[in-house]
DNA sequence: GCCTCCTGGG
DNA sequence: CCCAGGAGGC
Protein backbone atom coordinates (compact mmCIF):
# COMPACT_ATOMS: atom_id res chain seq x y z
CA UNK A 1 0.00 0.00 0.00
CA UNK A 2 1.43 3.38 -0.99
CA UNK A 3 0.49 6.44 0.81
CA UNK A 4 1.32 10.22 -0.45
CA UNK A 5 1.20 13.47 0.98
CA UNK A 6 1.95 16.44 -0.87
CA UNK A 7 1.58 20.52 -0.48
CA UNK A 8 0.52 20.82 -4.12
CA UNK A 9 -0.15 24.57 -3.94
CA UNK A 10 -3.23 24.96 -5.75
CA UNK A 11 -4.91 21.46 -6.65
CA UNK A 12 -6.66 22.81 -9.46
CA UNK A 13 -3.37 24.29 -11.05
CA UNK A 14 -1.59 21.25 -10.37
CA UNK A 15 -4.24 19.30 -11.96
CA UNK A 16 -1.81 17.71 -14.83
CA UNK A 17 1.32 16.75 -12.33
CA UNK A 18 -1.28 15.37 -9.88
CA UNK A 19 -2.40 13.29 -12.57
CA UNK A 20 1.20 12.10 -13.61
CA UNK A 21 1.98 11.37 -9.77
CA UNK A 22 -1.08 9.18 -10.27
CA UNK A 23 -0.30 7.08 -13.27
CA UNK A 24 3.35 6.57 -12.49
CA UNK A 25 2.95 5.87 -8.52
CA UNK A 26 -0.63 4.66 -8.52
CA UNK A 27 -0.77 5.73 -4.25
CA UNK A 28 -3.70 4.11 -2.61
CA UNK A 29 -4.43 7.26 -0.65
CA UNK A 30 -3.15 10.90 -1.50
CA UNK A 31 -2.79 13.86 1.19
CA UNK A 32 -2.50 17.02 0.15
CA UNK A 33 -2.27 20.61 1.25
CA UNK A 34 -2.57 24.41 0.06
CA UNK A 35 -5.48 23.07 -2.27
CA UNK A 36 -6.82 26.43 -2.15
CA UNK A 37 -10.16 26.22 -3.38
CA UNK A 38 -13.30 26.33 -1.75
CA UNK A 39 -15.55 23.00 -1.58
CA UNK A 40 -17.69 23.60 -4.15
CA UNK A 41 -14.76 24.29 -6.86
CA UNK A 42 -12.89 21.37 -5.46
CA UNK A 43 -11.96 18.71 -8.85
CA UNK A 44 -14.27 15.64 -7.38
CA UNK A 45 -14.96 14.41 -11.09
CA UNK A 46 -11.87 14.33 -12.12
CA UNK A 47 -10.23 12.72 -9.01
CA UNK A 48 -13.01 10.15 -9.26
CA UNK A 49 -12.07 8.99 -13.06
CA UNK A 50 -8.46 8.57 -11.78
CA UNK A 51 -9.75 5.94 -9.22
CA UNK A 52 -9.84 7.87 -6.41
CA UNK A 53 -14.12 7.48 -5.20
CA UNK A 54 -13.94 8.02 -1.83
CA UNK A 55 -12.69 11.81 -1.29
CA UNK A 56 -12.49 14.14 1.92
CA UNK A 57 -11.68 18.25 1.90
CA UNK A 58 -12.35 21.07 3.71
CA UNK A 59 -11.17 23.86 1.83
CA UNK A 60 -11.40 27.98 1.42
CA UNK A 61 -10.84 30.70 -0.69
CA UNK A 62 -7.24 31.54 -1.70
CA UNK A 63 -5.79 29.94 1.23
CA UNK A 64 -4.96 26.84 2.81
CA UNK A 65 -7.03 23.87 2.29
CA UNK A 66 -6.62 19.93 2.96
CA UNK A 67 -7.64 17.01 1.28
CA UNK A 68 -7.63 13.05 1.30
CA UNK A 69 -8.62 10.97 -1.83
CA UNK A 70 -8.47 6.78 -1.10
CA UNK A 71 -9.41 4.20 -3.56
CA UNK A 72 -11.21 2.62 -0.90
CA UNK A 73 -13.68 3.58 1.46
CA UNK A 74 -13.01 6.07 4.04
CA UNK A 75 -14.60 6.30 7.44
CA UNK A 76 -14.66 8.58 10.54
CA UNK A 77 -13.90 11.46 8.53
CA UNK A 78 -13.60 14.79 10.52
CA UNK A 79 -12.23 18.31 10.52
CA UNK A 80 -10.13 19.54 13.06
CA UNK A 81 -10.02 23.22 14.20
CA UNK A 82 -7.10 25.32 15.98
CA UNK A 83 -6.36 28.55 17.53
CA UNK A 84 -9.97 29.31 17.79
CA UNK A 85 -9.79 29.51 13.51
CA UNK A 86 -11.36 27.64 10.73
CA UNK A 87 -8.53 27.71 8.07
CA UNK A 88 -8.79 24.37 6.43
CA UNK A 89 -5.33 22.92 7.82
CA UNK A 90 -6.63 19.05 9.40
CA UNK A 91 -8.61 16.53 8.36
CA UNK A 92 -8.68 12.67 9.25
CA UNK A 93 -10.22 9.94 8.44
CA UNK A 94 -9.80 6.48 9.28
CA UNK A 95 -8.61 3.70 6.36
CA UNK A 96 -10.03 0.49 5.42
CA UNK A 97 -6.78 -0.97 7.51
CA UNK A 98 -8.08 0.64 10.36
CA UNK A 99 -5.22 2.97 10.04
CA UNK A 100 -6.06 6.70 11.87
CA UNK A 101 -4.75 8.96 9.23
CA UNK A 102 -4.18 13.33 10.14
CA UNK A 103 -3.51 15.29 6.91
CA UNK A 104 -2.26 18.68 8.63
CA UNK A 105 -0.86 22.12 7.04
CA UNK A 106 1.16 24.09 10.18
CA UNK A 107 1.07 27.59 9.73
CA UNK A 108 4.05 28.92 7.75
CA UNK A 109 5.08 31.62 10.21
CA UNK A 110 6.07 34.60 8.50
CA UNK A 111 9.06 36.06 7.94
CA UNK A 112 10.42 37.01 11.59
CA UNK A 113 10.97 34.65 14.29
CA UNK A 114 9.77 37.07 17.29
CA UNK A 115 6.48 36.20 18.61
CA UNK A 116 5.79 40.06 19.76
CA UNK A 117 6.61 41.48 16.42
CA UNK A 118 5.26 38.81 14.28
CA UNK A 119 1.73 37.31 14.34
CA UNK A 120 2.23 34.94 12.29
CA UNK A 121 5.16 33.27 14.03
CA UNK A 122 2.63 33.12 17.20
CA UNK A 123 -0.09 31.49 15.40
CA UNK A 124 2.41 28.68 14.29
CA UNK A 125 3.59 28.18 17.51
CA UNK A 126 0.53 28.42 19.66
CA UNK A 127 -0.45 25.89 16.32
CA UNK A 128 1.93 23.44 17.54
CA UNK A 129 1.15 23.83 21.39
CA UNK A 130 -2.38 23.06 20.48
CA UNK A 131 -1.29 20.15 19.38
CA UNK A 132 0.91 18.76 21.61
CA UNK A 133 -2.35 19.44 24.10
CA UNK A 134 -4.20 17.53 22.13
CA UNK A 135 -2.56 14.46 21.64
CA UNK A 136 -1.31 13.87 24.55
CA UNK A 137 -4.78 13.26 25.79
CA UNK A 138 -5.97 10.60 23.39
CA UNK A 139 -4.74 7.47 22.95
CA UNK A 140 -3.13 6.86 19.41
CA UNK A 141 -3.07 3.49 18.22
CA UNK A 142 -2.94 2.80 14.54
CA UNK A 143 -2.41 6.29 13.49
CA UNK A 144 -0.08 8.56 11.53
CA UNK A 145 0.04 11.98 10.78
CA UNK A 146 1.25 13.21 7.43
CA UNK A 147 1.25 16.99 6.39
CA UNK A 148 3.46 20.13 5.60
CA UNK A 149 4.28 20.61 9.15
CA UNK A 150 6.63 23.38 7.85
CA UNK A 151 9.39 22.77 10.48
CA UNK A 152 12.89 21.16 9.65
CA UNK A 153 13.65 19.98 12.83
CA UNK A 154 17.20 18.26 12.46
CA UNK A 155 20.56 19.14 11.13
CA UNK A 156 20.29 17.42 7.57
CA UNK A 157 16.61 18.93 7.17
CA UNK A 158 18.58 22.00 5.98
CA UNK A 159 21.01 22.56 3.54
CA UNK A 160 22.70 24.56 6.67
CA UNK A 161 21.98 23.81 9.58
CA UNK A 162 24.13 27.09 11.10
CA UNK A 163 22.81 29.92 8.25
CA UNK A 164 19.32 28.47 8.99
CA UNK A 165 19.25 28.63 13.23
CA UNK A 166 17.30 31.96 12.92
CA UNK A 167 15.42 30.94 10.00
CA UNK A 168 11.46 30.37 10.58
CA UNK A 169 11.12 26.71 10.33
CA UNK A 170 14.50 25.61 11.50
CA UNK A 171 14.70 27.85 14.90
CA UNK A 172 15.15 26.17 18.21
CA UNK A 173 11.56 27.70 19.61
CA UNK A 174 9.64 25.55 16.43
CA UNK A 175 12.17 22.75 16.84
CA UNK A 176 11.47 22.56 20.59
CA UNK A 177 7.79 22.19 20.23
CA UNK A 178 7.88 20.20 17.37
CA UNK A 179 9.47 17.27 19.11
CA UNK A 180 6.97 17.80 22.05
CA UNK A 181 4.40 17.66 19.89
CA UNK A 182 5.97 13.98 18.34
CA UNK A 183 6.62 12.99 21.86
CA UNK A 184 3.38 13.80 22.86
CA UNK A 185 1.75 11.94 20.53
CA UNK A 186 3.76 9.08 20.68
CA UNK A 187 4.82 9.18 17.07
CA UNK A 188 7.83 7.64 15.23
CA UNK A 189 9.35 10.47 12.35
CA UNK A 190 8.92 7.29 9.49
CA UNK A 191 11.33 9.20 7.01
CA UNK A 192 14.11 9.56 9.34
CA UNK A 193 13.50 6.07 10.47
CA UNK A 194 14.10 4.90 6.86
CA UNK A 195 16.55 6.88 5.66
CA UNK A 196 19.89 7.90 7.36
CA UNK A 197 19.13 11.54 9.73
CA UNK A 198 23.13 12.14 8.78
CA UNK A 199 21.74 12.16 5.08
CA UNK A 200 20.55 15.65 3.55
CA UNK A 201 16.92 15.12 2.83
CA UNK A 202 14.12 18.14 1.87
CA UNK A 203 10.82 17.96 0.39
CA UNK A 204 10.65 21.98 -0.46
CA UNK A 205 12.93 23.92 -2.43
CA UNK A 206 12.00 28.10 -2.61
CA UNK A 207 10.60 29.63 -5.44
CA UNK A 208 12.76 32.55 -4.98
CA UNK A 209 16.13 30.49 -5.66
CA UNK A 210 16.48 30.54 -9.65
CA UNK A 211 18.76 27.52 -9.80
CA UNK A 212 17.36 25.91 -6.96
CA UNK A 213 18.40 22.57 -8.58
CA UNK A 214 22.34 23.76 -8.40
CA UNK A 215 21.86 25.71 -5.08
CA UNK A 216 20.16 22.70 -3.75
CA UNK A 217 18.63 25.01 -0.46
CA UNK A 218 15.93 22.97 -0.12
CA UNK A 219 14.50 21.82 3.62
CA UNK A 220 12.31 18.96 5.23
CA UNK A 221 9.22 20.61 6.37
CA UNK A 222 6.83 18.00 4.84
CA UNK A 223 6.45 14.86 7.22
CA UNK A 224 5.04 11.06 7.82
CA UNK A 225 4.70 10.10 11.45
CA UNK A 226 3.30 6.98 12.65
CA UNK A 227 2.28 5.63 16.29
CA UNK A 228 4.73 3.51 17.74
CA UNK A 229 2.47 0.52 17.40
CA UNK A 230 2.38 0.75 13.11
CA UNK A 231 5.57 2.53 12.67
CA UNK A 232 6.82 -1.33 11.72
CA UNK A 233 4.16 -1.36 9.06
CA UNK A 234 6.81 1.30 6.90
CA UNK A 235 8.65 -0.43 4.82
CA UNK A 236 10.10 2.58 2.27
CA UNK A 237 9.97 6.52 1.63
CA UNK A 238 10.23 8.19 -1.72
CA UNK A 239 10.58 11.85 -1.64
CA UNK A 240 10.06 12.77 -5.54
CA UNK A 241 12.75 15.06 -6.24
CA UNK A 242 11.64 15.22 -9.95
CA UNK A 243 8.78 16.94 -9.24
CA UNK A 244 10.22 20.20 -8.42
CA UNK A 245 11.88 20.42 -12.00
CA UNK A 246 8.35 20.05 -13.37
CA UNK A 247 6.52 22.45 -15.44
CA UNK A 248 4.65 24.59 -13.50
CA UNK A 249 5.87 22.87 -10.20
CA UNK A 250 4.85 22.98 -6.45
CA UNK A 251 7.59 24.35 -4.34
CA UNK A 252 7.02 20.99 -2.60
CA UNK A 253 7.65 17.80 -3.41
CA UNK A 254 5.09 14.58 -3.15
CA UNK A 255 6.46 12.27 -0.20
CA UNK A 256 5.10 8.44 -1.05
CA UNK A 257 5.23 5.86 1.91
CA UNK A 258 4.84 2.44 0.98
CA UNK A 259 3.38 0.56 4.01
CA UNK A 260 2.80 -3.82 4.05
CA UNK B 1 7.50 42.99 -48.68
CA UNK B 2 5.38 42.23 -46.23
CA UNK B 3 3.63 44.70 -43.40
CA UNK B 4 1.49 43.06 -40.37
CA UNK B 5 -0.63 44.71 -38.16
CA UNK B 6 -2.05 43.15 -35.26
CA UNK B 7 -3.33 43.87 -31.90
CA UNK B 8 -1.60 41.84 -29.95
CA UNK B 9 -3.35 42.25 -26.43
CA UNK B 10 0.28 41.88 -23.99
CA UNK B 11 3.27 41.86 -26.18
CA UNK B 12 4.92 39.91 -23.20
CA UNK B 13 2.20 36.76 -22.71
CA UNK B 14 2.12 36.85 -26.51
CA UNK B 15 5.71 36.70 -27.67
CA UNK B 16 5.14 32.66 -28.64
CA UNK B 17 2.06 33.27 -30.67
CA UNK B 18 4.40 36.53 -32.21
CA UNK B 19 7.59 33.84 -33.07
CA UNK B 20 5.12 31.49 -35.08
CA UNK B 21 3.40 34.61 -36.61
CA UNK B 22 7.37 35.60 -37.94
CA UNK B 23 8.24 31.87 -38.53
CA UNK B 24 5.54 31.27 -40.19
CA UNK B 25 4.90 34.43 -42.31
CA UNK B 26 8.62 36.62 -42.09
CA UNK B 27 6.70 40.15 -42.51
CA UNK B 28 9.42 42.82 -42.78
CA UNK B 29 7.43 45.30 -41.12
CA UNK B 30 5.18 44.34 -37.92
CA UNK B 31 2.74 46.92 -36.16
CA UNK B 32 1.60 45.93 -32.46
CA UNK B 33 -0.98 47.97 -30.50
CA UNK B 34 -2.03 47.24 -26.96
CA UNK B 35 1.56 46.17 -26.31
CA UNK B 36 0.67 46.73 -22.47
CA UNK B 37 4.42 47.30 -21.21
CA UNK B 38 6.66 50.33 -20.15
CA UNK B 39 9.25 50.57 -22.83
CA UNK B 40 11.66 49.92 -20.15
CA UNK B 41 10.41 46.40 -20.19
CA UNK B 42 9.34 45.66 -23.95
CA UNK B 43 11.49 42.53 -25.15
CA UNK B 44 14.10 43.96 -27.64
CA UNK B 45 16.36 41.50 -27.08
CA UNK B 46 14.31 38.91 -27.61
CA UNK B 47 12.37 40.39 -31.11
CA UNK B 48 16.01 41.52 -32.52
CA UNK B 49 16.81 37.76 -32.31
CA UNK B 50 14.03 36.96 -34.42
CA UNK B 51 15.23 39.38 -36.92
CA UNK B 52 13.91 42.53 -36.02
CA UNK B 53 17.15 45.04 -35.21
CA UNK B 54 15.06 47.82 -35.91
CA UNK B 55 12.20 48.57 -32.99
CA UNK B 56 10.37 51.79 -32.30
CA UNK B 57 7.68 51.56 -29.99
CA UNK B 58 5.80 54.00 -26.98
CA UNK B 59 4.51 52.33 -24.12
CA UNK B 60 2.64 52.36 -20.75
CA UNK B 61 2.19 50.32 -18.37
CA UNK B 62 -1.47 48.32 -18.03
CA UNK B 63 -2.85 49.81 -20.90
CA UNK B 64 -2.43 50.50 -24.57
CA UNK B 65 1.57 50.69 -25.95
CA UNK B 66 2.06 50.57 -30.00
CA UNK B 67 5.14 49.40 -31.56
CA UNK B 68 6.42 48.93 -34.78
CA UNK B 69 9.31 46.21 -35.54
CA UNK B 70 11.17 45.63 -38.67
CA UNK B 71 13.86 44.17 -40.37
CA UNK B 72 15.50 47.44 -42.18
CA UNK B 73 16.24 50.63 -40.78
CA UNK B 74 13.37 53.29 -39.71
CA UNK B 75 13.63 56.76 -39.64
CA UNK B 76 12.27 60.04 -39.05
CA UNK B 77 10.13 58.10 -35.65
CA UNK B 78 7.72 59.99 -33.81
CA UNK B 79 5.15 60.08 -31.18
CA UNK B 80 1.95 61.86 -31.88
CA UNK B 81 -0.16 63.13 -28.46
CA UNK B 82 -4.58 63.40 -28.89
CA UNK B 83 -7.00 64.53 -27.07
CA UNK B 84 -4.56 66.24 -24.62
CA UNK B 85 -3.29 62.97 -23.55
CA UNK B 86 0.15 60.62 -23.59
CA UNK B 87 -1.52 57.46 -23.72
CA UNK B 88 0.38 55.54 -26.19
CA UNK B 89 -1.68 55.03 -29.26
CA UNK B 90 0.15 56.30 -32.52
CA UNK B 91 3.70 56.31 -33.13
CA UNK B 92 5.03 56.41 -37.26
CA UNK B 93 7.90 55.64 -38.92
CA UNK B 94 9.66 55.79 -42.53
CA UNK B 95 10.35 52.99 -43.92
CA UNK B 96 13.63 51.94 -46.40
CA UNK B 97 11.00 52.18 -49.68
CA UNK B 98 10.12 56.12 -48.06
CA UNK B 99 6.82 54.57 -47.07
CA UNK B 100 5.96 56.77 -44.35
CA UNK B 101 4.28 54.38 -42.04
CA UNK B 102 1.74 55.14 -38.74
CA UNK B 103 0.52 52.85 -36.65
CA UNK B 104 -2.50 54.32 -34.80
CA UNK B 105 -4.65 52.54 -31.87
CA UNK B 106 -7.94 54.19 -31.11
CA UNK B 107 -9.77 54.17 -28.02
CA UNK B 108 -12.04 51.56 -27.80
CA UNK B 109 -15.09 53.42 -26.58
CA UNK B 110 -16.71 51.85 -23.60
CA UNK B 111 -20.18 50.35 -23.17
CA UNK B 112 -22.79 53.37 -23.96
CA UNK B 113 -22.28 54.71 -27.31
CA UNK B 114 -23.88 57.91 -25.52
CA UNK B 115 -21.12 61.72 -25.39
CA UNK B 116 -22.87 62.69 -22.29
CA UNK B 117 -23.36 59.56 -20.61
CA UNK B 118 -20.43 57.62 -21.61
CA UNK B 119 -17.02 59.59 -21.43
CA UNK B 120 -14.93 56.80 -23.39
CA UNK B 121 -17.21 56.81 -25.93
CA UNK B 122 -16.44 61.00 -26.07
CA UNK B 123 -13.10 59.94 -26.18
CA UNK B 124 -13.27 58.15 -29.01
CA UNK B 125 -15.26 60.15 -30.76
CA UNK B 126 -13.15 63.26 -30.80
CA UNK B 127 -9.47 61.16 -31.12
CA UNK B 128 -10.91 60.37 -34.63
CA UNK B 129 -12.39 64.12 -35.30
CA UNK B 130 -8.40 65.12 -34.27
CA UNK B 131 -7.22 62.91 -36.94
CA UNK B 132 -9.41 64.23 -39.49
CA UNK B 133 -8.49 67.63 -38.95
CA UNK B 134 -5.01 66.50 -38.55
CA UNK B 135 -4.75 64.63 -41.77
CA UNK B 136 -6.51 67.23 -43.86
CA UNK B 137 -3.46 69.58 -42.74
CA UNK B 138 -0.83 67.22 -44.38
CA UNK B 139 0.51 66.19 -47.99
CA UNK B 140 0.19 62.50 -47.67
CA UNK B 141 2.24 61.33 -50.09
CA UNK B 142 3.54 57.99 -50.16
CA UNK B 143 1.68 56.88 -46.86
CA UNK B 144 0.06 54.24 -44.98
CA UNK B 145 -2.26 54.02 -41.72
CA UNK B 146 -2.97 50.99 -40.21
CA UNK B 147 -3.84 49.64 -36.45
CA UNK B 148 -6.94 49.02 -34.35
CA UNK B 149 -9.01 51.54 -35.53
CA UNK B 150 -11.79 50.12 -33.37
CA UNK B 151 -14.36 50.50 -35.70
CA UNK B 152 -16.35 48.54 -38.14
CA UNK B 153 -17.42 50.80 -40.87
CA UNK B 154 -19.34 48.81 -43.95
CA UNK B 155 -22.40 46.46 -43.40
CA UNK B 156 -20.29 43.16 -43.90
CA UNK B 157 -17.94 44.30 -41.22
CA UNK B 158 -19.71 43.10 -38.79
CA UNK B 159 -21.19 39.76 -38.47
CA UNK B 160 -24.94 41.79 -38.54
CA UNK B 161 -25.60 45.18 -39.76
CA UNK B 162 -28.72 45.44 -38.05
CA UNK B 163 -28.08 43.94 -34.74
CA UNK B 164 -24.83 46.20 -34.53
CA UNK B 165 -26.39 49.91 -35.39
CA UNK B 166 -26.48 50.81 -31.74
CA UNK B 167 -23.32 49.14 -30.23
CA UNK B 168 -20.20 51.12 -29.79
CA UNK B 169 -17.99 50.78 -33.16
CA UNK B 170 -20.60 50.33 -35.49
CA UNK B 171 -22.60 53.70 -34.62
CA UNK B 172 -23.46 55.90 -37.32
CA UNK B 173 -21.49 58.33 -35.72
CA UNK B 174 -18.53 56.83 -35.23
CA UNK B 175 -18.82 55.18 -38.94
CA UNK B 176 -19.08 59.48 -40.27
CA UNK B 177 -16.42 60.31 -38.24
CA UNK B 178 -14.38 57.14 -39.78
CA UNK B 179 -15.01 58.11 -43.39
CA UNK B 180 -14.45 61.66 -42.99
CA UNK B 181 -11.07 60.73 -41.45
CA UNK B 182 -10.32 58.24 -44.38
CA UNK B 183 -11.03 61.15 -46.76
CA UNK B 184 -9.39 63.91 -45.28
CA UNK B 185 -6.14 61.75 -45.37
CA UNK B 186 -6.90 60.79 -49.09
CA UNK B 187 -6.71 56.86 -47.91
CA UNK B 188 -7.97 54.22 -49.36
CA UNK B 189 -9.27 50.93 -47.35
CA UNK B 190 -6.59 48.61 -48.69
CA UNK B 191 -8.46 45.45 -47.04
CA UNK B 192 -11.77 45.96 -48.78
CA UNK B 193 -10.00 47.24 -51.92
CA UNK B 194 -8.60 43.97 -52.45
CA UNK B 195 -11.29 41.75 -50.48
CA UNK B 196 -15.06 42.68 -51.78
CA UNK B 197 -16.95 44.62 -49.76
CA UNK B 198 -19.87 42.43 -49.96
CA UNK B 199 -17.81 39.09 -49.02
CA UNK B 200 -17.75 39.62 -44.35
CA UNK B 201 -14.51 40.31 -43.28
CA UNK B 202 -13.42 40.32 -39.71
CA UNK B 203 -10.53 40.65 -37.51
CA UNK B 204 -12.12 40.90 -34.01
CA UNK B 205 -14.19 38.11 -32.12
CA UNK B 206 -14.95 38.57 -28.76
CA UNK B 207 -13.63 36.66 -25.56
CA UNK B 208 -16.68 36.44 -23.99
CA UNK B 209 -18.22 33.89 -26.35
CA UNK B 210 -17.64 30.87 -25.60
CA UNK B 211 -18.30 29.56 -28.97
CA UNK B 212 -16.60 32.15 -31.02
CA UNK B 213 -16.07 30.29 -33.63
CA UNK B 214 -19.09 28.49 -34.55
CA UNK B 215 -21.10 31.61 -33.78
CA UNK B 216 -18.85 33.96 -35.46
CA UNK B 217 -19.84 36.90 -34.31
CA UNK B 218 -17.22 39.18 -35.60
CA UNK B 219 -15.81 42.43 -36.79
CA UNK B 220 -13.79 44.09 -38.61
CA UNK B 221 -11.81 46.64 -36.70
CA UNK B 222 -8.01 46.35 -38.10
CA UNK B 223 -7.36 48.66 -40.74
CA UNK B 224 -4.84 48.90 -43.55
CA UNK B 225 -4.92 52.43 -45.50
CA UNK B 226 -2.78 53.75 -48.11
CA UNK B 227 -2.49 56.82 -50.00
CA UNK B 228 -3.62 57.54 -53.28
CA UNK B 229 -0.39 57.27 -55.03
CA UNK B 230 0.69 54.34 -52.87
CA UNK B 231 -2.45 52.34 -52.93
CA UNK B 232 -1.59 50.20 -56.07
CA UNK B 233 1.74 48.74 -54.84
CA UNK B 234 -0.77 46.74 -52.34
CA UNK B 235 -1.22 43.21 -53.77
CA UNK B 236 -2.92 40.78 -51.61
CA UNK B 237 -4.48 41.03 -48.05
CA UNK B 238 -3.89 38.05 -45.78
CA UNK B 239 -6.18 38.09 -42.23
CA UNK B 240 -4.89 35.53 -40.08
CA UNK B 241 -7.97 33.48 -38.90
CA UNK B 242 -6.27 31.05 -37.43
CA UNK B 243 -4.64 32.58 -34.81
CA UNK B 244 -8.39 33.08 -33.15
CA UNK B 245 -7.97 29.28 -32.47
CA UNK B 246 -4.52 29.31 -31.32
CA UNK B 247 -4.31 28.66 -27.44
CA UNK B 248 -3.61 32.16 -25.63
CA UNK B 249 -5.49 34.09 -28.45
CA UNK B 250 -5.56 37.71 -28.63
CA UNK B 251 -8.82 38.72 -29.46
CA UNK B 252 -7.96 40.22 -32.78
CA UNK B 253 -6.04 38.85 -35.41
CA UNK B 254 -3.00 40.29 -37.25
CA UNK B 255 -3.42 41.07 -41.00
CA UNK B 256 -0.89 41.20 -43.51
CA UNK B 257 -0.34 43.21 -46.39
CA UNK B 258 1.71 42.30 -49.41
CA UNK B 259 2.89 45.13 -50.91
CA UNK B 260 5.69 45.64 -54.24
C1' DG C 1 -13.18 35.94 -21.12
C1' DC C 2 -8.78 37.60 -20.89
C1' DC C 3 -5.48 41.05 -19.92
C1' DT C 4 -3.20 44.33 -16.58
C1' DC C 5 -1.67 45.61 -11.75
C1' DC C 6 -2.16 45.25 -6.83
C1' DT C 7 -2.43 42.89 -2.42
C1' DG C 8 -1.63 39.17 0.64
C1' DG C 9 0.21 34.80 1.41
C1' DG C 10 4.02 31.39 0.77
C1' DC D 1 9.27 33.49 -7.77
C1' DC D 2 4.51 31.50 -7.62
C1' DC D 3 -0.38 31.38 -6.36
C1' DA D 4 -5.22 33.41 -5.52
C1' DG D 5 -8.45 37.12 -5.77
C1' DG D 6 -10.18 41.86 -6.72
C1' DA D 7 -10.57 46.00 -9.65
C1' DG D 8 -10.61 48.20 -14.04
C1' DG D 9 -10.41 47.97 -19.05
C1' DC D 10 -11.57 45.83 -23.43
Amino acid sequence: MIIATWNINSVRLRLPLLRQLIQQHRPDVICLQETKVVDELFPVDELQKEGYAHQFFSGMKSYNGVAILSREKLSDTGVHHWCGQRDCRHIAATLRNGLRLHNIYVPAGGYEPDVKKNPKFLHKLNFVEEQEKFWAKQKNKKSMIVGDLNIAPLEHDVWSHAQMKNVVSHTADEILRFTAWQKSAGMVDVMRALIPPAEKLYTWWSYRAPDWEKANRGRRLDHVWMSDDSAGMATRVHVLRDYRAAAQPSDHVPVLLEIE
